[in-house]
DNA sequence: CCAGAAACTTGACACTTGTCAAGAACGAAT
DNA sequence: ATTCGTTCTTGACAAGTGTCAAGTTTCTGG
C-alpha cells in the first residue's frame, strides 16, 4: 500500500515537474522570440543581451535565469527561428495543382518573404557565418541547412512531377542555386536596390524549368 | 621665371607628397594585411583591435593613425581581401587546352583554397553577412560580388568555348550556384566533416557539363 | 493563511571596448 | 646639429559588456 501512494505521488510529483518544465520552455521561447527581433535588427555583432532587454518586455536579468548564458539563448533562438522558416512554402506544394500554379505560388511567397521578412533573413545569414567560427552553433546550423535543402527540394520534386520528369540536379545543388539566388537578392534588396526582387523572379521563374 | 621656379618647386612638392602617400597606403596594407590575419580567426564579431594588435607587429595606437576609425579598417581589409581573391582561376582558365585540362585544373584549386584559405574566407562570408547590417560595407561588399560573379563566369565561358558551347545560364545563377556549394561545402569542412571536399569535387563535376 | 519555492528585479563586479591625447622616437631638410 | 613634421607608443577615459549574487515579488501547495 505504502508503494501504491508513494507510485501515485511520484506520478503526480512527475506531472507537476512537467508542467513546470512546459512554463520553463514556454518562456524560453518568448524570451527567444524577443531576442530575435533585436538580432535581426543589429546583427549577431552588435547585439548584447541589455539591448535585447530593452527592446522587450523583460529586464537582462530574466535571461541569465532561463539561459545558461549568451551562447545558450542564441542557439535557442536558431532553433526557435527554424520551426517558422522551413515550413513556409509548404502550403503552395500541397496545394498547386499545375507548374505554373506552383510556379506563381513561390515565386509570391518569395516576394514576399523577401520584402517583409528581410531582418530575419539577413540575421539567419549571419547566424550560419558565425557558425563557421563559433562550434556551438554548427550543429543546429548545419541541422536547419538541411531542412531548408529538403524544403527546396520538396518544391523542386513536385514541379518536376507535375510535369512528368524528375529534378535534373542533386538536392544539394537546387538548394545551393536558390539558397545563392536569396543571399544575392537580399544584400542588394538591402542596399536600396528595386530591382532586386523582380530580378529574383525573372531568374527563379526562368531556371524552373531547367533543373525541373 | 619665377613662375618656373614655383612650377619647378609645386612639381617637387607633389612627388614628395606623393611619395608620402604611396607610404602611407603601404602601410594601409600591412596593418590591413595583419588585421585579416585575426578577423580570419575570431570573425568580426569577436576582433577588437587590441587584439588584431596583438596578433602583430604593431601597437594598438598605429591602426587609429592610418584609420579613421574600426569600420575604416575593416573597409581596407576587406578591399585587400579582393585583390587577392578575384584572380585566383585566370591561370587555369587561360592555359588549359581542354574541357577536362580546365575542370581538373579548376577541381584541384578549388580543393586546394577550401583546404589552405578555409580561414579567410569564412571571414568573406561574414563580412558579406555584416554588410546586411552595416551599410558602410554594402558598396565593398557589392562590388567583390560582382568580381567573383565575373570570375566564375570567365571560367564557365571557356569551359563551355571549349566545348564548342555558351553557358547555359546566367552569370548570376552560375555565380550562385558554385557560391552556395562552396559556402555549404566550408561549413561542412569547418565542422570537421572529412566528406566535405570530396563530395564538392564530385557535385562540381557533375555539374560543369550540365550547365555550360 | 502562510511558508517555501519559483520567477523576476536590481545593482554591482570585473573586464573589454573604441577612441583619443600627450608625448617619445625617428627622419630629413636646413 | 638643430629643427620640424611624420610616425609611433603609452596610458587614460568613458561607455558598454557578460555574469552573478542578493533581494523582492509572485505563485502555490498544504
Amino acid at each position: 500500500m505504502a508503494r501504491q501512494v508513494t507510485g501515485a505521488a511520484r506520478r503526480v510529483a512527475d506531472a507537476a515537474e512537467v508542467l513546470r518544465d512546459e512554463k520553463f520552455n514556454a518562456r524560453r521561447g518568448e524570451l527567444a522570440e524577443a531576442a530575435l527581433e533585436t538580432l535581426g535588427e543589429l546583427g549577431f555583432a552588435r547585439t548584447s543581451l541589455r539591448e535585447i532587454a530593452q527592446n522587450s518586455a523583460f529586464t537582462h536579468g530574466v535571461f541569465h535565469y532561463y539561459f545558461s548564458d549568451k551562447l545558450d539563448l542564441i542557439c535557442c533562438c536558431v532553433r526557435h527561428y527554424k520551426a517558422k522558416c522551413v515550413t513556409r512554402y509548404d502550403e503552395v506544394v500541397a496545394t498547386a495543382t499545375s507548374r505554373d500554379e506552383l510556379t506563381e505560388g513561390f515565386l509570391a511567397k518569395l516576394a514576399a518573404t523577401l520584402q517583409n521578412e528581410a531582418r530575419m533573413h539577413r540575421l539567419w545569414y549571419d547566424l550560419r557565418s558565425q557558425a563557421m567560427f563559433e562550434a556551438a552553433f554548427r550543429k543546429d546550423v548545419i541541422e536547419i541547412d538541411k531542412s531548408l535543402e529538403a524544403m527546396i527540394w520538396r518544391i523542386a520534386y513536385r514541379y518536376a512531377e507535375l510535369g512528368g520528369k524528375r529534378p535534373a540536379s542533386s538536392p544539394a545543388a537546387l538548394y545551393a542555386l536558390f539558397d545563392g539566388l536569396f543571399q544575392s537578392a537580399l544584400l542588394k534588396h538591402l542596399a536600396g536596390d528595386k530591382t532586386a526582387i523582380p530580378e529574383l523572379l525573372d531568374e527563379v521563374r526562368r531556371l524552373l524549368p531547367t533543373v525541373c
